[in-house]
DNA sequence: GACCTCTGCTGATCCAGATCAGCCCGCACC
DNA sequence: GGTGCGGGCTGATCTGGATCAGCAGAGGTC
């Protein structure tokens, strides 16, 4: 394969095109990425790809599948943070803090390009424009959490399944999975429960209530926003903090 | 002033000794960060630093003071997401996304520096060890938003309390103020409420209980741990995600 | 075919924390 | 010296969502 090949190849990866949204990335830039995109790794549904406390980890850039990212309190329940879709980038903490601060497990087999800290520091210091991509990705991440700690800290049970319910939608058209009716979501309601600070139980009546209202079903694996509108009203939502308007380095 | 000199000085704030802690600082470095540094403005309580919705605005590093990060919802309520304290660098995304997605809001009067987009911009593109550097700080940043998260998503209203103000304990004491038994704390207790997702009312009673109880009084403005060991139990806090084990980058 | 586990679903009851209403104090301001 | 008004503080009441308990179907596995 020649480098122009591969720049082509990377080019197309979801991961490739979240961050060129935010930097126009130069052949060098690209030749890096793949090099990194090629080596690929595969996990199965509950073994966990990064492991809280333990040092060394590697960060991950999700290929394809959904996995989700938590934190286990003294006491055994969890709170997660957030999922991971194909082309989020996962683990950045875990490597630029030596030891991770929370875990990370497939919910679905997934396939991910392993990043060793090695790998990160030295593309940053041979590509400083994809370190500045990587800070923009990471930022977009942190808006990500933000959004959820609003959700947890000031909306009722159901404004907090439909914003979540249209944030996950609007991330996974980003990357070309799903469309504006709805999407394929391999999500159980204990694992909503888990993400939105809920009991399993008050997230089934809740799902329940949007269904009968007419809002959005979700049922066998999959996601209808059955009124999208009235769904955007009731979660208050505003995708600003996920789409931006061009690349900011030229 | 000599460079000799102006680099001593930058090393000695409480900015440049937390990014210390991640990366060795080159001279260099150093004088690109001490040049933003010199630009000190003033603000006073009530006016806001960055404004949600709109573009163009700055960064800042804050050099003395206490300011806050929040969310308004459609309602009228709103979230505070964290607050800042003297080291701290604030308004990153509302550089790298163009438009502000939270508004940052002094809560006594605050000095800071103030840091363009093309400084941002420019002093990567120079200095990508700083990049570097800025990435971890919005990563440190991430790993107080993730447990602020578990805060409201799984811990009780006293739990919470205890967490925050342990963790703020925690960050005061890296920059040098307060110490193990206690601060000074201008937060009035409607902030703890939009912080903690709790009513101000219900703030009230749970300081009642923890100072009843002997584990943490706060009134006139400071805080003090009468039971440190017993708060941390009951927290739960681990204050992993605040401090590291010495640089990453050599 | 028997058994287990996972997930979705439901009714009954309980409780942490919200909401409503109001008092008290210090202090800025005219 | 009245008059706001921003805090802190408290009692009474209400409620969203947790908890407890249990059923049903769909796989998986021996």
């Amino acid at each position: 394969m020649t480098q122009r090949n591969v720049a082509i190849a990377i080019q197309d990866s979801p991961f490739a095109r979240k961050l060129a949204a935010f930097v126009r990335l130069s052949q060098s830039d690209l030749s890096v990425m793949s090099e990194i995109y090629q080596r690929r790794r595969r996990f199965s549904v509950g073994v966990d790809m990064i492991h809280q406390g333990q040092s060394g980890q590697s960060a991950f850039v999700l290929a394809s599948g959904w996995a989700c990212s938590y934190k286990i309190l003294p006491g055994g329940t969890r709170q997660i943070v957030d999922f991971q879709i194909p082309g989020d980038f996962l683990g950045l903490r875990s490597v630029l803090f030596r030891t991770a601060d929370h875990n990370v497990e497939p919910i679905t087999p997934v396939q991910a390009s392993e990043v060793t800290q090695h790998d990160l520091l030295d593309a940053f210091a041979r590509t400083p424009r994809l370190a500045t991509a990587v800070l923009w990705a990471a930022s977009r991440d942190e808006a990500m959490v933000v959004e959820h700690l609003v959700d947890l800290g000031r909306r009722s049970a159901a404004e907090r399944m439909a914003h979540f319910m249209l944030e996950m939608g609007a991330r996974l058209r980003l990357v070309g999975i799903g469309d504006r009716t709805g999407y394929a979501c391999p999500l159980s309601q204990y694992l909503l429960a888990d993400a939105l600070g809920l009991s399993a139980v008050h997230v089934n009546r809740v799902l329940r209530e949007l269904r009968e209202s007419g809002l959005l079903t979700f049922q066998k694996g999959r996601v209808v926003f059955d009124d999208h509108d009235a769904l955007v009203e009731l979660a208050g939502f505003d995708r600003a903090y996920l789409d931006h308007d061009g690349p900011l380095l030229i």
